[in-house]
DNA sequence: ACGGAGTTCTAGAACGTTCTAGTTCCTTGA
DNA sequence: TCAAGGAACTAGAACGTTCTAGAACTCCGT
């Protein structure tokens, strides 16, 4: 049991308390706690039995407010994307190793974009790592004007200068997934896109480029989606009724094509027998044995440890030109895909 | 454009800044700034332009480093869980208007909860919200004698002293469950539990004293499950199989249903002709027009409310007896349920 | 015996706030 | 005219750390 209360008063042990058990000054404590040199071996034992004994913790708040630098990532992140979940899990993984610590701020209704970067921006944090964000690109700019900002799955054109762009090669992404369906044999591919969301208009254009590029341009079909299941079941819907019936569809995002599936199978059109669907994102959704959805991998692992890794380039002062790292996803066939009959 | 960089080094502005520009003394702004009485009109309006002018925001550490107060919640949760993204969702929702802010500490892969937990206490909250914590009750019970602690969606049995604990009636839940599937006229009601989760063996117990005193005992059948689409799919795929095969199915929880929905319309077992599912939570997903889950609806802006509150009272020194708010659910009757055939 | 070079340690000033205890100045009532 | 009371404002000490100097001590070669 080595963590009673054991504090004299009431309040939390501090460094005075540490120093004054073992009988040294303060300074040597602090020393001693961050693992600094400059401390006796024999002093160094006995300070550390003595704050283990008081179960003394540092105080996160008071160690950033003296030392100019504080090691927090912000990261601005959606709670209802399962996406944003994985990479924010890859950048704890990734920030941990570095030496930084992350501090989480969600998107949540109610709660927006302007609130979640304001309190990072309040917590001192020395860099933002924003996940998808909505913002517009002048307000991006302002914010990269004041510390580095790195943009994590979201396109910006023009270039917002000093602002870092972490993506998938979306456009890539979707040619991939079209290229997979004509090497089946597919020809009626339709395509069920993302809106305004961040990449839409990439997977958009990558589809059609890769559609007119196998010759299939008469078969171009866009139908308006979203990045949620009742989008992607909305718009299978429309699809279902259409006839003739496209051979294969390529969904927004798994979210999406989840609600795609759903409403085939509901529907009694069978898939991949009746019609194929690809994904996009391979989040853990698409895994999962039952959804087993064929989909464009984007590396999450990577993408996070790309974030975190330009974030700390830029403020361990590397002058890196400031600018885009586009990762370029892999297409992960699975079980809803297969050639036409 | 009211917020250029506008600071005259390459620092950030504080409050001595906007003092020097606004001719007055740090303590002043420092009154303006918390909006605390104590300042003419005219000065007010000086400082906040002058704080204005050069784009001034208070440094939350050093704020909170002084007042003795942090107003703090941190707030554990599991960064896969849907359930607890909703959560988080509300006690966002419920802090705000009671003047508190949200520390936010993921559970996620290689970050245990021992950890989420330590860098919440180095942030200095003042108290603790954990959603379905796992940790063992000694722990549980050593945390709350340091700082108020809220567990929500988790019984504790022995009740752990000095811990705060929301959470619905989960055997309540499983009853309301039973007794809809037998109004509509099944007997042989099969439930796929949650292992060792959160509630699962309240649910678990439920489920059996209503069978029970429905008569039904002879018709108990729990299956081994879990919190995830695969267990349930896993589940549901023994469930197939078996004959005679149960006429209706009670799963742990909306993922969970999710899975056994998926693999029986997979397999061609029709929902709800063929066999009623039932799935716990009401979580977003069970809402979504095409999953149209009939689930037992836990009241999540209440918990998120009541945990909030609970956190905040206890602060306030409001000397409530440590106890106990258990939420009644309420079934929500939608499509996958019907009378059997 | 002495100067230099390490080591190990300490005093005291930061960091950017809030808080306590005043001080100054204006009203106002007797 | 004066004290009392309040409003507006300020100086300076906290808060719990880290950082900058420098002090005290040891170990060496000369």
């Amino acid at each position: 049991m080595p963590a009673t209360p054991a504090v004299p008063n009431g309040k939390r042990p501090t460094l005075a308390d540490v120093a004054s058990r073992a009988g040294v000054s303060t300074a040597l404590v602090s020393i001693v706690m961050r693992g600094a040199k400059g401390a006796g071996e024999a002093t160094r034992e006995r300070v550390l039995q003595a704050a283990r004994e008081i179960g003394y913790r540092p105080d996160a708040r008071a160690r950033l407010l003296r030392s100019h630098r504080s090691h927090l990532l912000g990261v601005q992140f959606g709670l209802q994307h399962p996406f944003h979940s994985d990479l924010v899990e890859g950048i704890y993984a990734a920030a941990e190793p570095a030496g930084y610590q992350i501090a989480l701020s969600a998107v949540a209704a109610g709660r927006g974009e302007q609130r979640a970067v304001e309190t990072l921006l309040d917590d001192r944090c020395e860099a933002l790592i924003l996940l998808g964000p909505q913002a517009p690109a002048a307000r991006l700019a302002e914010l990269a004007g004041q510390l580095p900002v790195v943009s994590v799955a979201r396109r910006l054109r023009p270039s917002v200068p000093g602002l870092e762009v972490v993506r998938t090669a979306d456009d890539e992404g979707a040619r991939q997934a079209v290229a997979h369906l004509v090497a089946l044999g597919h020809r009626d591919i339709a395509h069920i896109d993302g809106g305004r969301a961040p990449g839409a208009a990439d997977r958009r254009r990558g589809y059609r480029t890769a559609m007119n590029r196998h010759g299939l341009g008469e078969y171009i079909r866009i139908l308006p989606g979203g990045l949620t299941e009742e989008e992607g079941a909305e718009a299978a819907r429309t699809l279902s009724a259409t006839r003739p019936r496209p051979t294969a569809v390529l969904a927004f995002n798994d979210r999406c094509a989840t609600g795609v599936l759903d409403l085939f199978l509901r529907s009694g059109v069978a898939v991949p027998g009746d019609i194929s669907v690809v994904g996009f994102d391979d989040s853990h959704l698409a895994r999962l044995a039952h959804i087993d959805l064929t989909t464009v991998g984007q590396d999450i692992a990577r993408l996070a440890g790309l974030a975190v890794g330009r974030a700390v380039a830029r403020l361990e002062g590397a002058e890196i030109p400031a600018g885009e790292q586009v990762i370029t996803p892999r297409l992960v066939v699975r079980g809803t895909s297969a050639p036409p009959r």
